[in-house]
DNA sequence: ACGGATGTTCGCGC
DNA sequence: CGCGCGAACATCCG
């Protein structure tokens, strides 16, 4: 699920499920999501709040709730939040790791099968103070991306361009998939060193990261689905997962590398 | 059955 | 210190 994109639609589903409904009960079982052990302070403290808001920070989320009580929320790899109506019948979701019931009857899940996600309850006031929050760089969405600090940013590193992209403290939020369709857009090998960027390369790359958000964004709540359970649904990416396929420029069959420590498609004549 | 998967973090070696 | 690499985390899916 879960890169910038993924992430902006839980925050919204979160505001819409969450906002101005009290909690009348928190489940929270000790498991790995609960990496500090904050899951009985989870439980303890958020009977009696209501979400006052939440906040995206790369692939962090942030929820304030009244009386000072704030949850950190990161997906890891398949984590998600979602509804669940008791009246409707359906069953339980699976791989619940904490839930909230509601004042109006609903309840919200965080869902995680592989428990890379993390969960963490502090005073709502430090969220933004923590030190995982304080390390990401800006967040492309919300941010912006300032071409001139992202050349200047990838001048310094001679690592691979998208191992370099995949660093959150270079740009918070852009994960495996995003970085490898950007930089086809942009016409970039994924391997190129970050310093041997020139300035209208960096331009591309920007421009093609704001094009490839812009596109997830607006499929929010439509098709969006990808690598979520339940109905299969079509990769909606140009070339991520597409090795071996034609490029849908050129036609010749993309390549696949391991850069950064990620599986990468590109095309080695389109992008250079 | 095997291999790989959207993420992060750690230790090791150069 | 920078960086690459492999492993670890735990489960599902094709």
């Amino acid at each position: 699920m879960p890169e910038l994109p993924e992430v902006e639609h839980a925050a919204r589903s979160l505001r819409a499920w969450l906002t101005g409904v009290a909690v009348v009960r928190a489940g929270a079982p000790a498991t790995r999501v609960f990496r500090d052990g904050s899951n009985r302070t989870f439980q303890r403290s958020l009977p009696g709040r209501t979400l006052a808001r939440v906040e995206r920070r790369g692939k962090v989320l942030l929820l304030f709730f009244d009386g000072d009580v704030g949850v950190l929320s990161h997906l890891g790899m398949t984590g998600k939040w979602v509804r669940h109506q008791p009246p409707s019948g359906d069953p339980a979701p699976r791989h619940s790791r904490a839930s909230l019931a509601l004042a109006d009857g609903s309840a919200v899940h965080y869902c995680d099968p592989r428990m890379f996600g993390r969960l963490a309850l502090h005073r709502a006031a430090e969220l933004p103070d923590l030190p995982e929050v304080r390390a990401l760089g800006p967040d492309p969405v919300a941010d912006g991306i300032d071409a001139a600090a992202l050349h200047a940013a990838l001048s310094r590193t001679a690592r691979a361009v998208k191992a370099a992209l995949l660093d959150q403290k270079i740009l918070a939020g852009v994960g495996n998939i995003y970085a490898t369709e950007a930089l086809f857009r942009a016409r970039v090998h994924p391997a190129r060193a970050g310093r041997s960027l020139s300035r209208r390369e960096v331009e591309r790359i920007a421009r093609g990261l704001d094009d490839t958000f812009a596109d997830a964004l607006a499929r929010l709540g439509g098709d969006m689905a990808y690598l979520s359970d339940g109905a299969h649904v079509e990769n909606p990416f140009a070339i991520y997962d597409r090795a071996g396929e034609p490029c849908p420029s050129c036609r010749r069959a993309l390549s696949k590398a391991t850069i950064g420590g990620r599986t990468s498609a590109f095309c080695a004549r389109c992008q250079k």
